[in-house]
DNA sequence: AATCTGACGGGCA
DNA sequence: GTGCCCGCCAGAT
């Protein structure tokens, strides 16, 4: 596919990133580079990232970390704690900002989600 | 129109 | 493990 460089495409993009951030099970906890490479976009991390951040409720965005389980974006948190609380709510355990444990509880969508 | 930034990722020293 | 650089694309100024 040739790049598509218009408003169409990237109008998908975000609604798939909102449908996948949906379709993580809770537990669990993915990143963004994960979910731009199961849209196809290789490259497109910062593209999911800018996604979340106009996220609409019900989409679990603290569910997203980035590939190191840095939970990068607490900051866009109110209160930036709340994305840690709500992990460890879920079972999820976060030390220092980073998520313990992250090889078991990530989850791929390309792997684990059948297209 | 040009430039900088950003909730990123991978490669390399 | 840590730090730096580059690529990537859409917004903001």
């Amino acid at each position: 596919m040739a790049r598509i460089k218009n408003r169409h495409f990237t109008d998908n993009f975000f609604q798939n990133v909102y449908e996948v951030a949906k379709l993580i099970p809770k537990g669990r906890v993915t990143s963004y580079g994960a979910i731009a490479n199961y849209l196809g976009v290789r490259s497109g991390a910062r593209m999911v990232g800018w996604a979340m951040h106009g996220c609409p409720r019900g989409v679990p965005a603290h569910r997203v970390v980035n590939s190191a389980g840095l939970l990068t974006g607490k900051h866009h948190f109110k209160p930036p704690v709340s994305m840690q609380k709500a992990l460890e709510r879920e079972g999820i355990k976060v030390k220092n900002d980073r998520v313990v444990d992250f090889d078991k509880v990530f989850w791929d969508p390309s792997r684990e989600l059948l297209p």
